[in-house]
DNA sequence: ACAATTACCTACCAATCCAGTAGGAAAAAA
DNA sequence: TTTTTTCCTACTGGATTGGTAGGTAATTGT
């Protein structure tokens, strides 16, 4: 039950470039070095953001990656899907999958109350509130 | 992002225990054929939860397994901690873990909100609203 | 034209976790 | 004393995690 690393510096490298864009590509070195991220695993983890359109890439001199979109249209759902597969606590629950005892299983009703609770806080939430919002304490779905 | 099949049989073991039992301990052949899980594997995940005395084990013939409190006592967060090791969704909300960057990381409040959210979920449902329960549709934590 | 800078691509790696299986030893009751 | 049960140690193949290495292709500033 953990988001892995790749998920999470996803994110972090989503906000930074919605901190720092400036209508120029950023490239990615500096990105890797404010987020404290080496610039290999970076490198490889922005590679399937840019594959998933959520951001621009620019090659060559001057070029780096942009957002493609403004930071408020973008959920911490869609960015984790991407990079993670699925937001799905339990193999059931993946799409196509089907469990035979699903007819007598005690535990489904309860799985399948947390993936939609999830899905809700996950596509509640915003690269733009990641940077505005301060006080998470009241937040609700 | 996955409760690994480990959590999720313990859970289906121990409502299994709650809905079968009779005041004799039940072996954990007849659990695990009714549960339609490996007897070994059900073995070795019955051994985690007897050694956190979950359940109570008889050894010898009419042996077995029987809970140690009642069913409404349990709640599926207990269970799942000793199973899974940690129900936290991010390695920076571990316990003792401290992330050097935690006074500028735009993403730490967002992850202590959703943990706190999963620790609410799960400490507030009960094996025996798992077998109770017909409609979570309208369940909020 | 060319050097520098950037993203892109393939391949590799060690360590850990997952989902079990195998084979017996110890305990207890019938 | 046989049968039934839990308990214990060890093993395994495959996948995932968290990266690293090294080179290729594109673009631009000089």
């Amino acid at each position: 039950m953990k988001i892995s690393t790749k998920g999470r510096y996803a994110l972090r490298l989503m906000v930074d470039l919605a901190e720092h864009q400036n209508g120029d590509p950023v490239p990615l070195k500096e990105v890797a070095e404010r987020q404290e991220i080496s610039s290999k695993y970076a490198e490889s983890i922005m590679a399937i953001l840019s594959k998933g359109d959520l951001v621009i890439a620019e090659r060559g001199k001057s070029g780096g990656y942009r957002l493609s979109r403004d930071p408020s249209s973008y959920t911490v759902g869609e960015i984790l899907t991407l990079t993670e597969g699925s937001l799905h606590p339990v193999a059931c629950l993946e799409e196509g999958a089907r469990c035979p005892r699903e007819g007598n299983c005690r535990t489904l009703a309860m799985w399948q109350r947390l993936d939609r609770m999830l899905a809700e806080f996950f596509n509640g939430v915003t690269i733009e509130d990641l940077i505005e919002k301060e006080d998470w304490s009241d937040y609700v779905i």
